[in-house]
DNA sequence: TCCGTTTTATGATTAAAATCATAAAATGGA
DNA sequence: TCCATTTTATGATTTTAATCATAAAACGGA
């Protein structure tokens, strides 16, 4: 996350998406440099039978699809407003000119890639030798860590659809269904009026 | 990749790892940076049937293991010597102020992360979302690209094992087995005394 | 408030890759 | 050069999650 003052200072625009909106698509090389003001934002890839694989799911402060724009890379996949969200965008050559002269905003950068990195590396693990509820329960423990889930009596609520956590796990919805219902039998989560709760 | 003379002036030291060795340990908290000087090492994950995913094969001038460095977090993956290799090995603490002292290499950092979180979001969907041969057949093509394999009058030969595009892409070694001789029957690649070429 | 859409849910069936079994060929140390 | 190990190979069987079908509940705009 840059901070805003330093983002105004080298031009940065905002612009609103609505519902979603495409952000920018698998296949388009890079120009941009893209923080979130508000809102939320998925990138995810889609196959040839439209089915949608989610790599990340990005919120306020959170920056998405540097890896292409540093390579000069086609985005290998598609960011999408999950919900009105509103994003700073800042030219490349601005983008590059900051870090230049700021350092400090790479070593920001640098974590930032680090701790996606650390995500894929788990996640790829779970979703090649792990079963549905193991590969299931891993997402949900790294979602309350880095994602903003809300803590109650209940415990933290996890705040994806069943669909969602198929789409981040390579499950189906059905299974993601009834991966849940028996991890709640084992007692590892709670399940209140429909929403889960860990 | 850090140059030689920059990793001596912070006291770079050189340690060499036999064939199988562990370099690193899943579950530890890193406290250095490494770099590979010759030979080969793999990052890899075994789940509790021994069953082992790979999350990233490593060559000569190659660094690997940052991510967890960078975040003070565990290491999410084992590292071991492929084959015989020596390592440039530079203590936690010397390797951040060379990074502060040098902006330059915070960049190269930045694109070798940016590279490698590339190529986890490629097989992410891959291997969540196609089947079989097209999973072998973009792990191939990614390394093409970005492995060290040679041209000759055959194409390109693909120097993995049918074992290590299985634990690449998360399929057993006789699905894979199945899937490249597929892929020769419709013309994708060429199998030539047992080894693959494209 | 109504109605279309999304989300959750459940049972039956199918398909695809894993597993199991076995073996030939190749490789690489001793 | 010999022999143990690794790699490639193939067929049969099983298992598991995907698929298919259907529906109730919840949600969200108009």
């Amino acid at each position: 996350m840059i901070t805003v003052e330093l983002l105004e200072k080298y031009g940065v625009i905002k612009k609103s998406f609505d519902k979603n909106d495409i952000i920018l698509e698998e296949g388009n090389l890079p120009s941009h440099y893209y923080q979130i003001i508000s809102g939320e934002v998925k990138m995810s890839n889609y196959n040839d039978d439209g089915r949608e694989f989610i790599q990340g799911i990005f919120y306020n402060g959170q920056s998405f699809g540097e890896p292409p724009l540093f390579l000069n890379q086609k985005y290998p996949a598609n960011a999408i407003a999950v919900e009105n969200t509103e994003i700073f965008i800042l030219p490349k050559g601005n983008f590059m000119k900051l870090l230049e002269e700021n350092p400090k905003v790479s070593i920001k950068i640098i974590e930032n890639l680090a701790q996606r990195l650390y995500y894929k590396s788990v996640m790829a693990a779970e979703i090649s030798t792990h079963e549905p509820e193991h590969r299931v329960l891993k997402l949900i423990d790294h979602g309350i860590a880095y994602f903003n889930f809300q803590k109650d009596k209940n415990g933290y609520l996890i705040n994806f659809t069943r669909q969602q956590i198929g789409d981040l796990t390579g499950l189906r919805v059905e299974t993601v269904i009834r991966a849940i219902k028996a991890l709640e039998k084992k007692g590892e989560l709670k399940i209140i009026n429909r929403k889960v709760y860990r």
